[in-house]
DNA sequence: CCAAAATTTGAAAGCGCTTTGGATGCCTTT
DNA sequence: AAAGGCATCCAAAGCGCTTTCAAATTTTGG
């Protein structure tokens, strides 16, 4: 055998690749696709030379010629902000693209006006642009769930959608049980009266984490006050304004859950500022998505948490959503998280 | 004109579209790629049709046939975490989506192994699968800029290698004047212990900020302890510790200078343990890159900060790369961004 | 008014791959 | 020994688009 330049990046097309090789471009490409008709040993040689002269398939022309691609889509909001506003949208996304990129997948990310979805996952099928896409916080009826379905593009959500009595394909995390242990942990320790600072409750996730909070609260003959619930993004200034508001109010809590560590980190802010100690005066847990630029890892942890890596669900979406394509796509999974409690240095019992 | 259903997306290709017009692939081809060769009315005809059959050529088909592609790459390093751990990563991509997005292109996120990238931009370039890429957090001496200058494929650098003696695209924050003026301002106050925590200063950025907070103090007559200086990633903390053990040093600094507002956040709740104050016996001053999901903009602000939206800066790089890729590609262009100085409650005089 | 130039349109050849529908040779069967 | 079966391989036809080259049409100029 002819010894060439071993890691050339030249494009070689599969006319060049197969002459190399005398044999025919449908062999090779049969050879490199995994058919049986052809003999182990071709299939071996066409494998080895295609390693050690660095030739692989040009995915487009692959794609044009069986309509199939390898890209992911993650469709984001024009309109609707949320989304970014969204502390974990950047770990989630890292997660998703270690997953996708194992499996020889990519992530694509695009903006569609918001409720002008229809359009762009329409494009995406016909035109086969992507091989199926990622759902993220859906509302409690999200009516994307039944556009997708009926369009026939595989997707998993992440995140449910409470409302919606189809079929799908989910990876969640049992945000009622988290917030439910969590509230309990706070009754348990005596406090009756606690806040909840949620996310914006037209998502399901941050509905299921009230109900959470509400059951937990009944279980215990607690107070579900309204004035002890806000609903907003979960940013560290709204878990601050919401914090100062409720504990200026008639009945001020003395513990807090928030529904991510920003908010949390607001409320401390709140807290001290109030010359108040967390975890002697005031107690709060935070839902914790394990975020790489927040570890709340210490010992003790700083916040005692409900913790569920946002991460991992992200690779966890992806890993379901490759199987759904290159497996049977209508045979929706779901795979459900469970978070942690975490006991951390901001809880104490109630003064 | 017979009347067909306006708003069908059923794949519908360019022969079977130019068929309805009673004109050939060519025509219609070059009427909608803006062709000087076809007759004013014919292209009007043709874009007017177009738009009422909801007709698009096939990105693919297209790509395959012009060798162009309308994807923007953003390449992730799999062993490198520190991209991930970046605070910023999720803000720029929604910036840079954005501007991409208006522009009819989408971004294309990928993995791949650090010191490996060259594969990836040589697969990128030969294979045509993206027009340009985006080069995020440069090291001074970082070596894929010559890379990718060497393999012809269009970029933009999102920050600097100061070391790097070559002509390339690039869209930056002026850190150094930004970390001057910070120091400035405590120096000014009385300050002559300030403490730096920095991000990892193998990153351009890093060495820029730390250069302006050099010379600020050489400027005041101050002291550039390297007891006073810490580098790493990011976190909250990474800030805490940093302060906790700056401040049970031998000569505690009276303020504190930090590369983003997690670090931030770091620093006042040590402060805080301490039974220490911000903005009164202790100052701080933040880099703020204006995160979504930290909004520094109360009145007055929670942290005087220098600040700089890293979306806007994920916006600029991309339009900057299009235009470049539109464009002339050999031409470099630069886009240098001024922080301003924002005055809020983490900073006063020296005790 | 006709040749020449300019304008406008089309037929056909790719882009690099997959896949259908044969070929080819070799080994079993009857 | 002829017929059938099987394992391999290949030629050629697309996938949907762009673009070269040539043809048809119109405009211009002497």
């Amino acid at each position: 055998m002819e010894l060439k330049p071993v890691w050339t990046f030249s494009a070689m097309n599969l006319k060049e690749f197969s002459a190399k090789l005398g044999l025919s471009p449908t062999t090779v490409s049969r050879a490199l696709g995994g058919y049986s008709e052809v003999n182990e040993d071709t299939r071996k040689r066409v494998a080895e030379a295609a390693q050690f002269h660095g030739y692989r398939p040009n995915p487009r022309a692959r794609s044009l010629a069986t309509g199939q691609s390898f890209s992911i889509a993650h469709v984001l909001s024009r309109s609707n902000q949320n989304e970014l506003v969204n502390p974990i949208f950047g770990d989630f996304i890292a997660g998703a693209t270690l997953a996708s990129s194992s499996k020889g997948y990519d992530i694509l990310l695009t903006l569609a006006d918001e409720g002008n979805e229809e359009a762009v996952y329409r494009k995406f099928k016909s035109e086969g642009i992507v091989a199926g896409l990622i759902l993220q916080a859906p509302t409690t009826n999200d009516e994307r769930i039944a556009i997708l379905r009926d369009i026939g593009l595989p997707f998993v959500v992440h995140g449910r959608a409470t409302e919606v009595d189809l079929p799908y394909s989910w990876v969640d995390v049992n945000n009622h049980r988290a917030f439910k242990r969590a509230t309990s942990f706070l009754t348990d320790l005596g406090h009756e009266r606690i806040g909840l600072i949620n996310g914006r409750e037209e998502f399901d996730f941050a509905h299921r984490r009230r109900n959470g909070y509400r059951d937990a609260l009944k279980d215990a003959g607690g107070l579900d006050d309204p004035a002890l619930r806000v609903s907003g993004d979960m940013t560290e200034s709204n878990g601050y304004a919401a914090t100062q508001k409720m504990l200026a109010g008639p009945t001020p809590p003395t513990a807090f859950v928030t529904a991510s560590v920003m908010s949390a980190i607001g409320v401390r802010r709140a807290v001290s500022d109030m010359g108040l100690t967390l975890g002697e005066d005031i107690s709060l847990i935070a839902y914790d998505d394990d975020l790489s630029y927040f570890s709340n890892r210490q010992t003790p942890p700083v916040f005692t948490a409900i913790r569920s890596s946002v991460r991992h669900a992200g690779e966890k979406a992806l890993e379901m959503l490759i199987a759904q394509i290159e497996g049977d796509p209508t045979e929706p999974d779901s795979l459900l998280l469970e978070a942690e409690l975490i006991v951390g240095a901001s809880t104490g019992p109630v003064r």
